[in-house]
DNA sequence: ATCCAGGTCTACC
DNA sequence: GGTAGACCTGGA
């Protein structure tokens, strides 16, 4: 494990250091500088279900290619299968052109529960992940806890998702199912996935992404209240998991899903603690957290779960 | 054992 | 606009 950083950073800043002007040769490593960037809280905060740990290192596939990140100090380190000459579709699913310090300035001013939050994990960050794999897991997690998620979805992916090329000793590993391919499962295959009443939606979810009734990619140049809209269209998808998929999918700086984690830290925060109505709390959502809501709604859930967690912890 | 978990749909006030 | 029950399944 700790060789294979070793040989991942100096391959790679070796590289990097030669090759300042001219486009630097395929490689299967990469480094990028970066500033404010927590790589455990981003892939470990229940936006995204598909990332195991190994050791120091974070393994998953992106755009159909198996990928294993790490970590250091200003620096996040990844390592493909085969050599890369464009790492696009990584920067842009890990979002490493995003100045952190330039969301937390759009936050609302004087919120000590936000500061706190960030305190917290700061460095998180919210991934840009594929549209049709982010619709499906949200779909899949209503009242599940994340550990059932990633079980469902790992089941969907090692029996109908397509093998990916990994390193000699790796286990089997597979991309998330296309909508073509859902389509063509029955209700009694899905509810072998664990999924149970989440079946039917799932299906009515590809079907009409398959059939272009619902067009993701044209969802991508709506505004936001038009998009949410769009993907409320399938059963299953109401507000929440909408928001969801706007925010970790099509990266809608606004979005903000409110789960009951989310419901909880809002009426406790900002309503001294009573239960709030949840089109109450959407409404105060929206106009107290700014331009940036999708960020504040993400460490203010990570910060109620941590805390919860410690106390939970605590306890036992 | 009984309850609850990143919700949504339906029915009803 | 706002609230109760049902819905699969597995883990605490």
């Amino acid at each position: 494990m700790k060789s294979s950083i070793a040989t991942v950073s100096s391959e790679a800043s070796k590289s990097s250091s030669v090759a300042t002007c001219a486009e630097p040769p395929p490689q299967r490593e990469r480094v990028w500088h970066v500033h404010d960037y927590d790589l455990d809280s981003t892939l470990d905060c229940g936006q995204a279900f598909n990332w195991r740990r190994h050791g120091d290192m974070w393994r998953g596939v992106v755009s159909g290619r198996w990928v294993e990140l790490a970590s250091r100090p200003n620096e996040v380190i990844a390592r493909a299968v085969e050599s890369q000459r464009d790492w696009s579709w990584l920067e842009e699913y890990l979002q490493l052109r995003v100045d952190l310090a330039e969301v937390f300035a759009e936050f609302p001013a004087n919120d000590p529960h936000l500061e706190q939050a960030i305190k917290t994990c700061r460095g998180m960050r919210l991934l840009k992940q594929d549209h049709w794999e982010c619709l499906a897991s949200f779909i899949l997690s209503s009242t599940k806890q994340i550990v059932q998620i990633q079980q469902i979805t790992n089941l969907l992916r090692s029996r109908y998702g397509e093998r990916v090329k990994v390193p000699n000793g790796c286990g089997d590993t597979f991309t998330f199912p296309q909508a073509e391919k859902i389509v063509s499962l029955t209700e009694t295959d899905l509810r072998g996935c664990k999924m149970g009443f989440r079946a039917p939606y799932l299906h009515d979810a590809a079907r009409k992404v398959a059939s272009g009734e619902v067009d993701l990619k044209r969802i991508a140049t709506l505004p936001l209240v038009d998009a949410q809209a769009e993907l409320m269209k399938i059963n299953g998808v109401g507000e929440k998991i909408a928001e969801c998929v706007l925010l970790y999918g099509y990266g809608f700086p606004t979005a903000f899903p409110v789960d009951v984690w989310v419901a909880r830290a809002l009426s406790e925060f900002y309503f001294k603690g009573r239960k709030v109505a949840l089109p109450k709390l959407r409404r105060f959502a929206a106009k107290h957290f700014g331009c940036q809501a999708g960020y504040a709604q993400q460490y203010l859930f990570q910060h109620i779960r941590l805390r919860e967690k410690r106390m939970k912890a605590s306890e036992t």
